[in-house]
DNA sequence: TTTAACATCTTGTCTGACAAATTTAGCGCA
DNA sequence: TGCGCTAAATTTGTCAGACAAGATGTTAAA
């Protein structure tokens, strides 16, 4: 009655468990980066399962970025192993905007101090290019959300932490969405875009100076009016959140509309 | 010479074909939202290959989030498709760690005055419970970093905004593995973990006051000392990581260590 | 009408086989 | 010995068929 095999519990997914030892086996560093990891046959009889369920692990793991497999060669530990954060989209309501930029709050106030104490003279100059972007699509009719985005994005470039452009390039995708629901909303458009300007240019001046606090400062002050200015149309954004709700296919590069950013 | 079955181009990788036509035809509403897709020998016809592969693809795309299966019943479209940050884990080494937490700084700040403003008696509960377990663990002779991280987390989740949690519970994977790699320093251990719990106390005190401003503070505080902490021993830990490269098996609950948070 | 047993369908897992690509071993040859 | 080529062994990718486990729908009985 020996049982050489690592005996799987029983629940509802066996191949899940599997991949979930196989990838604590790896990140414990049972094999370093690169390394070979045994063959489909070797792992089914170590953990007493078909080669049917290692193939689903193996499956799993290389989707998440874990391994990689080469016909012939093997299956390896990915030489750069990655781990996924990932988050159902929400139905695009003020509420989960909110949370989100409430998280992100925080996060562009820290990277505009960063930047205004790290940014590269390239990096200055793709904020102030990305300042001159949104004028241009203004001025030509667009919304300029991506444009505004991609300003926040360069602010983040700049603060020189790869971590911080990587969450907020991620919560950018679903802001995204939600905020091209506002960008019809015509009649505050005038008065908006005046602000953010304005408030933009604080953001960079301060960032060119190098004065880590007022850069941090007005970023707080940018996106708390921002989040002021996304509340005042609250009930025309989800009377058009509603009825967006499953028109297939989107165009993604009307003109007009009023950005709270 | 009549063919029926969609003919896959031959390529790199076949399941990954299929999974790629069938992700599109999702997102284009061949099946909406919580629709059953069909069955995986019908799919296997109309693509002209066998169930191996169908499920293949199928698998990748549930493991992107697109859909879910349920033994018995089928295979859905989501109900709530996701999005994912995938992120390479960096090499474990100081300036990554501290890459890390310059992001964790203003999302733990602002966490914790979330958390003052909207904690309920049981999260308050939690956060408590979780400070005794670290002393707990600490006189047990264990390091207490799982526990350390259980405090923090506790606190995020009285933020009572996901975002928090799936953002930091995300990058507590690495530091796990940082810091685990710094807690043999027995020397520090004893001055460390004072000040921690003095650190944490305060935090509590402010989270359990209700006083944002004075949590905010607390935990910037702790989060600036845990960084000093943490660079006080940069050769020692430099030289863990590059022994321990390679290694094939680390046990993972080793008694002991300074714990820099 | 409600409930329980049954038949059917679908995914999960097992087994065996072959194809395709890579790695390794062997062998001849200089 | 050292080098290049060929052939065998390995390993993942795909195919095929079968049964198990769980869900669904139907039918018969109370």
């Amino acid at each position: 009655m020996s049982e050489d095999t690592e005996q799987p519990s029983r629940g509802p997914q066996l191949s899940e468990q599997v991949a979930q030892r196989l990838s604590d086996a790896i990140q414990a560093g049972e094999w370093g980066r690169g390394a070979r990891l045994p063959t489909e046959a070797a792992l089914g009889e170590r953990f007493g399962i078909s080669r049917s369920v290692v193939r689903e692990a193996i499956s799993m793991l290389r989707n998440g970025g874990l391994v990689t497999s080469r016909r012939g060669s093997g299956s390896f530990v990915a030489e750069s192993p990655t781990v996924s954060l990932r988050l159902a989209i929400p139905d695009p309501g003020l509420q989960s905007v909110v949370e989100v930029l409430e998280l992100r709050r925080p996060l562009e106030v820290e990277a505009a101090r960063l930047a205004a104490e790290r940014h590269t003279p390239s990096q200055l100059r793709r904020i102030r290019n990305a300042m001159v972007d949104i004028d241009e699509a203004v001025e030509a009719g667009l919304s300029g959300v991506d444009q505004d985005l991609a300003f926040h994005r360069a602010i983040a470039e700049a603060a020189n932490n790869a971590h911080f452009t990587a969450v907020l390039d991620f919560y950018n995708r679903f802001l995204h969405h939600a905020i091209r629901v506002t960008r019809t909303n015509e009649s505050l458009r005038e008065a908006f875009m005046q602000q953010v300007v304005a408030e933009h240019q604080a953001i960079l001046d301060a960032i060119a100076g190098g004065d880590a606090d007022a850069a941090a400062c007005a970023a707080a002050t940018h996106l708390a009016h921002a989040e002021a200015r996304l509340r005042q149309a609250p009930t025309d954004l989800l009377e058009r959140v509603e009825a967006q709700r499953g028109s297939t296919s989107t165009s993604s590069t009307e003109p007009t509309g009023g950005n709270p950013r």
